[in-house]
DNA sequence: TGTATTGATATACACTGTATAGGAAATGCC
DNA sequence: GGCATTTCCTATACAGTGTATATCAATACA
């Protein structure tokens, strides 16, 4: 584990998912809710790796929900934020937040 | 290469810190920049390796500056933004900024 | 019964993040 | 001059994260 255990790029946009998702969080959902923000096409395998390594880490936990009604309406693993994961997201997004305090885009490049 | 190339982390940091530093940047006011704004203490070492594969990428160019009449002022590395630097740091700005808008702090974890 | 659909899991590998160790060039002091 | 000291850069190795590919499971409906 690193010494300040900051979270990676991808770990913080899961997250930040999960935030915006409430109890409506899975996989699929979650996958939709980052392309959607971000305009990124997102793996799902990408996605579950990542949640998978969040809750080691404690930052999340997950439960199985029941089957729906649907077509291959099969039961779902629902994802949120444990109080350290909300703690952390946070953190690391006023860490960013500082970084880009201040900043003149004219005038790059 | 990954599809989108997206940028990783810590690479954005790297990055935030050139567009802040300007004409001054080079590897000891980085690491200085990030720790001074995110309080993270970064690995000197960490900054050098991530310079080396942006400039790969084309994000950013260096030049080698003259040395200082200062003791043991050995002559810098000055790094800067190239254009697809700038960019794709605009970019990547705009995605979490994206992730982050709406966001109810109060009510998660 | 079999096929399409929704959703999850497994696995492998490339890319990033980080620590550790060491090298190069300049100064200052004896 | 010679050697320690200072500033800054380079090399390398390994853990951690990011991503793709492939596959499995359960359900509905024809």
């Amino acid at each position: 584990m690193p010494k300040g255990d900051a979270l990676g790029g991808f770990e913080q946009l899961v997250l930040l998912a999960l935030a915006h998702l409430g109890d409506n969080a899975y996989g699929v959902t979650i996958r939709q809710e980052i392309a959607a923000r971000t305009g990124r096409d997102v793996n799902i395998g990408a996605v579950y790796a990542t949640l998978d390594r969040l809750e080691t880490k404690g930052l999340t936990r997950s439960r199985t929900g029941e089957p729906t009604a649907l077509r291959g309406g099969r039961s779902k693993r629902y994802f949120e934020l444990t109080a350290e994961g909300a703690r952390a997201l946070e953190e690391s997004v006023r860490a960013l937040e500082s970084m880009t305090r201040g900043l003149n885009w004219g005038e790059l490049g």
